[in-house]
DNA sequence: TATGAATGAGTCTTCATTCAT
DNA sequence: AATGAATGAAGACTCATTCAT
């Protein structure tokens, strides 16, 4: 497929994100995915054979775009006190998102067919993926005397198992953003030792 | 109903939740549970009318048999040390459990017709409940000097977060029995005062 | 499925043969048949779930019926000519056979998927039974000294492929009744010795 | 249409026959047809505009080349035995006949649309030539003492049959190498006078 | 109460065929 | 001449739901 058909690719995912968004995975069917995209039934075809390889080009391409995302002003200097912050301001909005989420959906492509090892992995590496990140950031705000936190490892693991626990919590049963903040405050006064 | 559809009822829920737990919510079809319920189509229809009521009616059957399962052996002078053990170890099984797991079909349970307010309550009450009895543990632990927990609620909150995150983990990229073991173990630590 | 449903069933397949008759097999769709059944899509598929299971069933019935049709008047002392003479009529009959007409549809089914070694067996053993049955015939006229026919095996092998090249022939380039005739006749000839 | 086009026509008629080899006439689609051609979907329609025609073409140009195939060394001596047996040991190369063989399409697309006479005109020229020849053989090898043969014409389409018999036999349920030896052995020996 | 045959709507998927380039 | 994207029709198949018994 040539140029002009990577376009309608593009449009056909951007479509068929408003309806992931809308009615999670299970429930939705090519026909669904044809009605918003103006498209002809053999024509969506053409593109994808099924609503799970759309979706999970819409997770490749979401994670293409979440790469180096860290905002302008940030140098050797800043604070990780203040990286931190960043970062679980980052994860509060995923937890808090509305607009335009995948995430149950995401919920449930992972738990279609548990055989399927991919599946399992791609969701592990994008865990992963984030420990990592949060890691980095407590352990060099340890060494610089910013952070109390013996085992940084475990302290990013357990902090994120918080955050994907609130995200599925704000997804079944509604989570304020008020109860959101109390606890990502909790989790960093555990953290941050005070300036006597 | 007469008493005879009583017992019928509980069947048809026993049978029922074999295929939730296979299947997840959204697949399952009422086929599915005449297959294996060893009915009528017409007769199945006669007790519920779709798979979301039988799933309804199966949540609240769990709801009903969790109460007070306290293990004997438990007294007023056992160390709350103790308690907070079983309730983790409770917890632990949850996140692990294989046999007869309807957790994948709770959440899309959950996640289905994100309109309806009395679901999410539901959601809400199982995890505030398991909260309360949390913050109870703690809280008495840290009167008798063997927490230290400032916080007792906002702590249990984010112990139950973390424990909600984990059962995600568990059923969408796999987490190892000892991945949980190695974070329980870290919440204690957090908490439990040595003995000098 | 109870007996009502038999009746169905039957009612069904007499009225898919005509279809098959008319259409050959490949061509044939579940939705020709509903179409001349009366029914409704999903009611077919209650009954059968293939145009191919179908026809496999009409096959077998055909084979039912097909026993023991020696006409009265049979006796010990039949002369073999005239069983021979009742033979070849009964194949002329299929060779020319216009109305229900299943055999091009049946060549189409022993065509389709050749690797399927139940569909080969069955087309042997109807043709084997048949072979048998005239062997039958001529080694007793043979015996009898009706027939010239050293090798009876061989010279029912050898007619029942002239008939089956007849009946393939009759379909494919049209035979008239003339030529078959004229064929079985100088089969016949060739067996016959004359009462001199 | 000008030469570069024939070129790619016989490239296409080429091709298209190794899909009527596989799957018969029937179930053989346009897209199968491009999709061994290398050929864009509008392309193949320049050139044809069904499998049908493309078909037929296909027996057109075998015919073509299946004239005056008779092998060099005959002379005007040459016993019509001699003949007679290149003749069977041709037919019995067509019976038998794996690779590449459109004989299955061919009976497919002569069953096709009972209804065309011109189908039908052709599949018998071919069984007429056919027999002609070998009627010719016949006459001439009776003339000359070699065989037994009071009608030749007669023999040669009864001959001609058991050879339609035996193809269809083969490719309905199969049939060894040794029955077909067996049989046109038995065909021979019917003829043959042997020398005393 | 209970049955299960029957219906018909909804989705999937594949192709023949067209058409702008 | 040639391309291949696009369309839409056709057939497969599965269920929710009803209804006569």
């Amino acid at each position: 497929m040539g140029e002009k058909s990577e376009q309608k690719r593009s449009y056909i995912l951007k479509q068929a994100r408003t309806v992931f968004a809308e009615k999670g995975f299970k429930a939705v069917t090519m026909k669904d995915i044809v009605d918003v995209c103006d498209i002809s039934r053999g024509g969506l075809y053409l593109y994808f054979k099924s609503p799970e390889e759309i979706f999970r080009e819409i997770l490749l391409s979401d994670q293409d775009g979440e790469e180096g995302e860290l905002p302008g002003g940030i140098t050797r200097d800043t604070p990780m006190a203040d990286l931190l912050m960043l970062f679980l301001k980052e994860q509060k909005k995923e937890i808090l998102r509305k607009k335009d989420d995948i995430a149950v959906a995401a919920y449930e492509f992972f738990f279609a067919d548990r055989a399927e090892k991919k599946q399992e992995d791609y969701a592990r590496s994008q865990f992963d993926k984030a420990v990592k990140v949060l890691a980095g950031i407590l352990e060099e705000g340890a060494l610089r005397g910013e952070f109390y936190c013996p085992d940084a490892r475990a302290a990013a693991t357990g902090i994120m198992y918080s955050v994907e626990g609130m995200k599925i919590c704000a997804r079944t049963m509604g989570l304020s953003e008020n109860k959101v903040d109390r606890q990502l405050l909790y989790i960093v006064e555990g953290l941050v030792l005070e300036d006597s």
